[in-house]
DNA sequence: ACGTTATAGTTCAATGATTGAACCTACTGC
DNA sequence: GCAGTAGGTTCAATCATTGAACTATAACGT
């Protein structure tokens, strides 16, 4: 998959990248969310190496991101659906596909537009904060060391800064 | 950088993921948001080879979430900031963040606390409906073939779907 | 004047991941 | 009994990543 893995990280975003941070496992998850299920399916899709697209969905089906089950018998037929833990990732990749929108765009236009049901609208994600109902912005966040900071790959300055910034 | 490129895929995830999608680019960004803006603390921290930071970062520059800037002339030392592009990327990484700790933490804990700074509480990201403000669940949203949904790779067989699913 | 330290990189060989194409296996439908 | 479908494997060639050593510029201490 790599050379360096992110998983001894003490650093709960490179878990989640470790997981599902490589170029391919963002784009199956949006595929198999919306409805491309089986194998030559997605592979014809993305336009990804086979091989790899195996390897990559053995490796969400590790994480915990996807499952893989049988939807019929004789021959032996799988598909891949989300997990729960999967679906709850959906929202993030439609907002980092409104930021692209946004920010990188295509000049054709979007491929996809996606409806919000309950309320019939065009979605426009945003990111709240789930206390006070906030749009969070990066300039309404501070970071402060937590239990887990430790010296090891991932925080080893940061941690050191944190706990610097958090004397001051 | 790979060996295909998303650049050309009429897609604005593929789009953002040609961006950030690599495995250390969240890293980076998230170290250069949390005050860590110089190489050589960038490198030390994540542990990343330095002529690959080097690449990252050209190609962070380039995709408009980074700058670099002169700190000092004489001798010139330059550091990286976020752009209002990058800026917008947080909240995400947050969430994608906020995703590792539920599905994928550490045994320690977490290494870093974020506190929302307009209500004090623990940062608990939500993803919203801009529109009517609910929080946004896989299942509430649909999927509509789009103005640039086309034959090309990246969502070829996805554009031919959704046409389906709409006449039906 | 001299060596040490700091910062932001570059260069290079070795190793590992990704690609694309061809192949495999079990079964169906004709 | 032969083409077609589905979900993969296998393999060589190419490309990306690693890790370590090196460079350049300048301040600082003695």
């Amino acid at each position: 998959m790599k050379k360096v893995s992110f998983a001894e990280m003490r650093c709960s975003l490179a878990r989640s990248l470790e997981i599902i941070g490589d170029w391919w496992s963002p784009l199956i998850i949006r595929d198999i969310y919306l409805g491309l299920v089986r194998f030559d399916d997605i592979a014809l899709n993305l336009g990804i190496s086979r091989n790899l697209l195996t390897l990559r969905l053995r490796h969400l089906v590790e994480g915990g991101v996807i499952k893989r089950t049988a939807y019929q018998k004789r021959p032996v037929r799988f598909d891949y659906q989300l997990t729960e833990a999967g679906e709850e990732l959906v929202p993030i990749l439609l907002a980092l596909t409104a930021w692209g929108d946004h920010w990188a765009q295509p000049e054709e236009g979007q491929p996809i537009r996606f409806l919000h049901k309950p309320c019939g609208c065009k979605l426009m994600p945003k990111i709240t904060c789930s206390a006070c109902g906030k749009t969070v912005a990066a300039s309404d966040v501070t970071a402060l060391p937590g239990p887990g900071g430790a010296a090891r790959a991932g925080t080893m300055v940061l941690a050191k800064r944190l706990a610097q910034a958090a004397r001051a």
